[in-house]
DNA sequence: CATATTCATCGCAATATTACGATAAATATT
DNA sequence: AATATTTATCGTAATATTGCGATGAATATG
């Protein structure tokens, strides 16, 4: 049908950027890749591929997703390719996520 | 081919929430959604269907997600339900979120 | 130069998501 | 009781996501 009708222009730039970092970040591998990172500083997609139950393609299009996002960033060295969280746009995200729940009502809902 | 296998159990129960609450926010309608909820404090359906650009049907999938993933509740009153932040849930997914973007390094990475 | 290593991309299959219209279900109104 | 209102669910179509194996591309190593 017309499903794909991708009505981008009726959400503000705020509300599609939230929806992309939350999408980035909708899968457990993608999850325990930035982990992994945050934890590790930098790495080799092959030290993810060896920590993750799932196979080197994969992984290699989970970073993928996670780079168009901007969360993490990947450079070439040699055969292999370095990973590492994209700091600046990792924290405008947390800022970003962090207004958005932070707006949590202060009063009670009446009916729920 | 056998894309369904859901490792479900190769990651950790925090990876599997987190992943759960970035899905549920993952699109821009949800997002436009729970923004109204903590604006309005409660309100109908009716009132989200009136403010997104898609039809009745479909802003009833978008809440149900939702509520599936926790976020929201929603209580039936006469024909129509109230819906509202679960608050307690919200403030749960904001502090696993926080957790997990506080953990930014303090060492820049080496390569990128 | 030949081979190895490492990662990205392609091709494909299975499943999930998203959207809409139609309709059902439940309560409210006349 | 009949009709209206409101929301949920069903059915269906289009597209996106996820996974794997195979292969390509690039640099490294022998």
């Amino acid at each position: 049908m017309n499903m794909g009708i991708s009505k981008t222009s009726n959400y503000t730039a705020r509300q599609l950027e939230l929806a992309k970092i939350a999408k980035a970040l909708s899968h457990p591998a993608r999850i325990a890749i930035v982990q992994f990172l945050l934890k590790k500083k930098t790495c080799y997609c092959g030290d993810i591929v060896s920590e993750l139950p799932i196979v080197q393609s994969t992984v290699s299009q989970h970073l993928k997703e996670l780079k168009a996002a901007g969360l993490i960033k990947g450079t070439i060295a040699g055969t292999s390719t370095c990973y590492c969280i994209d700091e600046k746009n990792w924290k405008s995200s947390q800022q970003l996520i962090a207004a958005l729940f932070d707006k949590i009502p202060a009063v009670k809902s009446t009916c729920c």
